[in-house]
Parts: structure tokens; C-alpha cells; sequence
DNA sequence: TGGATTTAATTGATATATCAATTATAATTG
DNA sequence: CAATTATAATTGATATATCAATTAAATCCA
């Protein structure tokens, strides 16, 4: 059996993880109450205000469930506002408030500084191929 | 504000959660009860027998709470036998019973196609170039 | 030797992932 | 239009991740 080291999907999730890690580190430090997770569905609710919850978790590649419970504490801490929407009832008009719109912005550079300091060494062409191959990846791993 | 798609750990997050769905899926289907993540603390025992939790953690990269509750659910789930260290009572010594040793043996089949699909199309060199761009990040990452 | 420090593991709290079941509403269609 | 089906979101249960605090035992060292 080969050892755990040689297996490319465990670098693949140590990979992930660290950066994670580090990510959430750095949010921290610089003073941010969010989880990488709440930043993720925060910023991807701002980038597409007219989407429902579950359109949202597709774009952060997130269940359903996540979605809700996040949003939950997304309200609680006063990064969005929920109201019913206007036409489809069972639908959520998410809008985020002042204080999302200013701290993610504040954040940009952060998040920009962590990938940029975890892509070190690493060429752009490099990034390119990597990228092409995680892709091919989670095609193949849709059978 | 670049959009989701374009970040490359966007896609590496959703490489490993892609696999790491489609690997869950091939166990379940062939009528195994363990999750990935029980899978591989119990290899990462058998591998190492004479590890530590905090070691076998280490080695899986997973947290030391994790592994206290995976041992558990997979002493509970009859893979494990759990008994006091000889001469560190601290410790514990966990010995995999023949139904894991089976199971895992059985399974690795499955595994090895896992892998092997879920990295199709891209070439072994391809991989080889993966695999360094990956341990760059997690170096990275330690700052 | 005995008090301080380190180590191994657990426990509690909170967040997220996943699956299944449920609720409410909207859309379809016979 | 009423019955069926589809969709949006929630809820419950269980597993895992993370951080902090705790317990128990071993080690260090003055």
C-alpha cells in the first residue's frame, strides 16, 4: 500500500487545508469576525444579489443546508438582511448591509495578499496548468 | 472583483470536495460503512501501528479532537480495539481487528480506481507537476 | 524527591458537510 | 379548477474541523 505522501489527493487536501488555515489566520488578525465559509457565500450573495439561496450554493459549491445555516449567521451578525420576496413567496431577498459592503472591501487586499503569498514560486503558467488539471479533475469526478 | 471561477483555490476546494464525494459514492455503493475520513485514520493506523493519536494526526493531517472521535466511531463500529499502553498509561494502543484488515483489503481496488478516474486525461507528468505546485502552497502556507 | 513543565488524550462549543425528510409555495397539466 | 409535480428553503441527525480548556500521566530538573 502505497503511503499516504505519495498520494496526490491527500496533497490535494493538505494543500486546501493549509491554505485555509492560513487564510482564516490572516482574517483574524487583521480583526474580521468571518469564517472563510461566511466570507465565501457573503461575497458570492454580493456578486449576485438576484440569486436564490440555492443558486448561491452552487456557486460556492455548498449544500443547501450550509447555505441556510450560514445565512442564519450571516444575519445574526449584522452582514445581511432578509425579507421575502416580492413575488415568489417562497424565496429570501438577501441584501447585505453597509458594514459587508465596507469590510469586504476592507478585506480585498488581505484575501489578494494571502494568495498571492501562497502562490510564491509558483509561475503563472504553473497556475495556469494546475488550474487546467483541478478542473479536468472535477470533471472526471462527476461520473 | 474577480469572479469565483477565476480563483484558483476556488477550484482546488472544489477538486477535492469533488472527489472527495465521488470516492464517498464508490465506497457506499459497494456496501462499505465508512466515511473517507474514517478510512484514512484507520490506513493511517495500520500503516503505523505503533503511532500515537496526536502522530496518526499528524500524519493524516487532521486535528487531535478529530481522531479522538474517529477512533471512537471506529471502535464503535468494530475496526478498532482500544486498550491501555504498557508502559505510558497516557496513551492508548490501537490494534485494527481482521474485519478492518479485510475490509480495507477489499476496498483498495475501489480505491485505486478511484484515483485512477478521477485522474483521467491528465498524464503522469502532468500529475508529477500537480503534485509540486501543491507542496509549494503547503509550504507557503506555514507563514 | 517534589514542584514545574510537557505530553497524550478528551471534552465542550461552534461552524460546516451531508443526507433525508419536511414545509410552503409555485407551476403544470389533465 | 383541482390534483399533481416541481421548486425554495428549512430542519434534524450525524460526521468532521477548529479552538480552548481540562485531565491524567510522564518527564525534567533544581
Amino acid at each position: 500500500m502505497e503511503k499516504l505522501d505519495n498520494i496526490l489527493f491527500y496533497s490535494l487536501e493538505k494543500a486546501i487545508k493549509s491554505y485555509r488555515q492560513f487564510a482564516q489566520r490572516n482574517m483574524l488578525k487583521q480583526g474580521f469576525d468571518l469564517t472563510i465559509d461566511q466570507w465565501l457565500v457573503l461575497k458570492s450573495i454580493i456578486d449576485n444579489p438576484v440569486w436564490t439561496q440555492q443558486e448561491i450554493a452552487e456557486a460556492a459549491f455548498k449544500d443547501f443546508a450550509s447555505v441556510t445555516r450560514i445565512v442564519e449567521l450571516l444575519v445574526k451578525k449584522l452582514y445581511l438582511t432578509r425579507a421575502i420576496h416580492k413575488t415568489d413567496r417562497r424565496r429570501f431577498v438577501l441584501t447585505p448591509t453597509d458594514k459587508a459592503i465596507e469590510n469586504l472591501q476592507a478585506m480585498q487586499p488581505i484575501t489578494a495578499n494571502n494568495r498571492k503569498t501562497a502562490l510564491n514560486d509558483i509561475s503563472i503558467d504553473e497556475v495556469a496548468k494546475l488550474q487546467h488539471c483541478l478542473m479536468q479533475i472535477i470533471e472526471n469526478c462527476k461520473s
